[in-house]
DNA sequence: ATCATTAGTATCGAGTCGATACAAGTTGGT
DNA sequence: ACCAACTTGTATCGACTCGATACTAATGAT
């Protein structure tokens, strides 16, 4: 009865999911802390991992801020440090001339080879495989409803995309109803920011 | 086969566990944005969760730089700023004088019931239950490689520790053998940092 | 044509964070 | 008792983060 007493202040806070939040902390302490390799900040690599993985249409800054769900300045200003690095080229668009479309350079392509992420990577590789799956499951569930709840975009790929109608063939990229392009197979692997379930 | 060759540049990439590495640099990210509240930076507020849930031998500055994987000047200075901010209180240790130990003001554990990883916590507990487990195994399981990996002290309670011998009641604290010390039921809820497996 | 919206930039201030250098207390060997 | 090695913590620097605010410029809607 004692001890029920003495216990409450903490059994009432440490549930299965303030338990889970917690390792979910430390977890997202350490991959920060990793990500000051190579002389970038970890801001500096969340954009350049963006990049690397963003369809043409997905590269400009306000993609990147709605992607990593930070301020206008902020993007701005890391995509400054980028190009001082010559890690990203900016280019000027044609149709709508507010709008900048960001490429990576070669530099930051072989940086990207030794993306600290990647140790993290080679831990998930090793771990038991119901564990694996239950994480990936787990992390996507979460992902999903953090996103909805503050409104953020998606991010996913064309096969699961709304818009997306598949080419007829399997060598076939496909095509997007909302910009109205024939896609590559590759342009279906990458994200896309106006992704829609 | 040609659909082949182009995928390679991707498939070769995106295996499950790079996915997996995505969605938890996403999430890591969420996670440091929502850390922003009540004016504090995301340390800070690793630093109080911190303090609030590690016993009276683990609330040091140094326990702190090995938990959070920081450097001792990035600590020195958070602990200032938390200390301006009338939430953390440095106490002198009387035995060894170079010790500090740091105890949460009434503010703080007030503000830290105002935690934003709060909202993250109470995610979890709407996952698909099999999901909440599988995650909570992965995570717990990558962790222990990651701080393994890098000679990091694992932090646990005092339960699972070698050094801990429990009480003959169930309303009993028990006893640690390496600080030489009788245990509260309370304090054996707290993470320690002699912890070990 | 006007006016709201959208894309992006510029600047500020408090804070992060690794690096380096340092002060002071403790411990172990002789 | 002494001294070197080690540990605990602080101080300072510089590049960068990041929200806030204010701004420019292009586009779009009525």
């Amino acid at each position: 009865m004692i001890a029920r007493v003495v216990l409450s202040r903490y059994s009432e806070r440490m549930t299965t999911s303030a338990h889970s939040a917690r390792l979910l902390e430390r977890l997202s302490r350490l991959i920060h802390n990793e990500a000051h390799a190579h002389g970038l900040k970890p801001v500096q690599w969340d954009v350049l991992r963006y990049l690397n993985v963003a369809n043409r249409y997905s590269r400009s800054p306000s993609a990147v801020t709605s992607y990593l769900n930070l301020t206008k300045g902020t993007v701005s200003q890391t995509l400054n440090a980028l190009e001082a690095k010559g890690l990203v080229v900016k280019r000027a668009d044609a149709t709508d001339r507010r709008r900048v479309t960001l490429d990576l350079s070669s530099q930051a392509r072989t940086a990207l080879k030794d993306d600290p992420l990647l140790r993290i990577s080679s831990h998930l590789d090793a771990l038991q495989d119901d564990n694996r799956r239950g994480l990936d499951a787990g992390l996507r569930e979460l992902l999903d409803a953090l996103i909805r709840e503050r409104k953020g975009r998606p991010f996913g790929v064309c096969h699961t995309c709304r818009h997306h109608r598949p080419g007829r063939d399997e060598g076939q990229g496909g095509f997007c109803n909302l910009l109205g392009e024939t896609l590559s197979i590759a342009d279906g692997d990458l994200l896309c920011v106006e992704h829609a379930a």
